[in-house]
DNA sequence: ATCTAAGCGAGACGGTACGTCTTGTCTTAGG
DNA sequence: CCTAAGACAAGACGTACCGTCTCGCTTAGAT
């Protein structure tokens, strides 16, 4: 994932590896303990044994390192395909909050925040967390429509919102605790289906 | 709103309200023009032709100054009573829809992000955006169970964060275009209807 | 000297003279201690108890910096006046010299070659420096022509390569002590005032 | 000149003396266009199609390197004798100051303030190049004593720094043109000589 | 004909300084 | 006590450069 500028000339020592789990440590570390905001890139090579180039030659800036740090290399990389539309959207929905309650406090929000400010950010978010998301939500709706479960099938960027919305508010804007997600997404996914119509 | 500290002593020069109107106006500039992480005390001063002091004055922090500046006073001030749940649920929702979609790009974001950084925000997030958001909620359910509306009385947290949480997603998550909201709405509020159980 | 942008307007706070003390005294003790090479502005900044934004306030460069903290505020500022010219010579000489041998090891060489590579610095350089030096060489051959001293007016800028070159070699190139001098400068005078000619 | 740590053991690829020769010309390239304190290693391998450890095989630093480039192999090889003390003395200055003017701007002020700041570098400045000097003008003079030229015998230093300085202050103190400089060493042969006293 | 030590270009590495920027506080002179 | 202007301490940012190290490969001389 990591890996801006791909050497072309096979010439030249390589990256080193550790040098790219030492920085995704020390980067996890530190968002623990001082927090999104406070978080340093002089403080991440101190801690990663490592200089600031290297960071550098990795991550164009501090929000692109810790968003990269953070996404999981695999997130949705396949679809869920548990035999029932309602299953296959709790899988979904499960591994969406769980990606969003795993990061330390506030660093989601603070993610979310300079995903605004920054278009080349904006970008890798499109294509590396919404777009995965999208193309997920249709896949399962194709297949539920295959199954005959769907009247009407909806609109995928609403199915979307209506499915994430919920759990983000819950954990960033109520900040409630993440213990109260299980009967948050089972609310949620009745209301839900409820909308996609019986068959 | 303003006027953090108040002054003790009557004696003195008192506060020019024109000042306050001119940080307001040039926060709002500034903000629609550069955005909410670029956007620099210095340069509200001078774009409002104000001191630094003036400003730190009333508002004890960037963060805070912005806050206060983009919440409408009367946010919420009284529980729309339109007759039925559903009428009221989309009376709020449009309400605080509103507020969310008229900030400037980026601004409620990077808000919530410092709402996550400085508990001195979170506070004043606390008392005066959720808590009037629950207060008011709770009144609505109150009003529906009187009526009979409700077979099942939801959770009032679960209830905001499905009310509101979508919309959010949809604004700042997915960055859909604010024209989408009334389709989002509306089928927002089918879904959650559908949980409160037909009488 | 100092004082790279003065207010133009009169109001705002005044600058602290105590701080252009600070980072002077600051620079001194770094240029003793490390030389003019390991001397950072961070150091200075941390000495002299003072932010950097403190010292970019006042020179625009490091290189500046130090030039506007070593350079005497009164070097050469009145023609000395000692009723012969090879008295006049020798005062200007050992003025000269003085300001030479004064700064810590390294720290002219490294001016000079900074000299050279920046235009802003060199222009400083031209005017502080140089032109006082010319100036008074040339009000000095001025009154030694006036008392009939002189059968030819040497050029100015020979004149000022005679004295200085060797002085700078003696201490810059040869690195030989400063003790030795009043000898060279001694010598140094018979030798250039042989080409004046006797009267 | 260059091969600082020779190979002990006779096994293994040799030195490839075009590396050598494109090294130098990267050196001498990029000091013309720009200049001494811009130079950058990176650069000189780049230009020289060369990789850094090369130059680092050959060089210990980069002061190091561009000293032994542009320092000429047989600087001041054989102590001029042309039958006077004039005419050595005038050899011997014009050699000198053909090496200090034949560098492009600002790298004999950059030389010089690096061999302030490194005493490895020192050590070789002295060695490869004020050791010679004064070794020339001491055979010079011994010279000129045999031949009766001498009243007095002047201190190989002092002499030294009353020929070398004004060429030095003429080019790089006052920044003059190298046009000027045969007048200044005819003037500076002169005044040096009158120190000697006539035969 | 290997073997092997040292050369080679490319470029990543740790370290460190630079000059810019911003925040929230403080200091003027004046209303 | 307010105001406008702006200096202040602190410290993060992203860039640049140095001198070293590592990679895969080439090139001789010694066996």
């Amino acid at each position: 994932m990591s890996a801006r500028k791909q050497a072309r000339n096979p010439g030249g020592r390589p990256r080193d590896s550790r040098v790219d789990d030492a920085i995704a440590s020390a980067v996890r570390e530190l968002l623990t303990e001082v927090g999104y905001t406070r978080l340093t890139m002089a403080e991440v090579a101190a801690r990663a044994g490592v200089g600031k180039a290297a960071i550098y030659r990795r991550h164009a800036t501090k929000q692109e390192m810790i968003f990269e740090v953070l996404l999981p290399d695999q997130f949705l990389a396949v679809a869920p395909d548990c035999g029932s539309l309602r299953a296959d959207l709790a899988a979904v929905l499960a591994e969406i909050a769980d990606t969003m309650a795993s990061p330390p406090q506030g660093t989601v929000p603070g993610l979310l925040a300079d995903v605004h400010a920054d278009p080349a950010l904006r970008d890798r978010f499109n294509e590396k967390y919404l777009g995965v998301q999208r193309r997920t939500l249709t896949e399962i709706l194709d297949r539920a429509t295959a199954r005959g479960e769907l009247t009407t099938r909806p609109d995928p960027a609403t199915l979307n919102a209506l499915l994430v919305g919920p759990v983000f508010a819950w954990l960033f804007l109520l900040t409630e605790s993440p213990d109260g997600l299980p009967a948050l997404t089972s609310a949620l996914l009745d209301a839900t289906l409820a909308l996609t119509g019986p068959v």
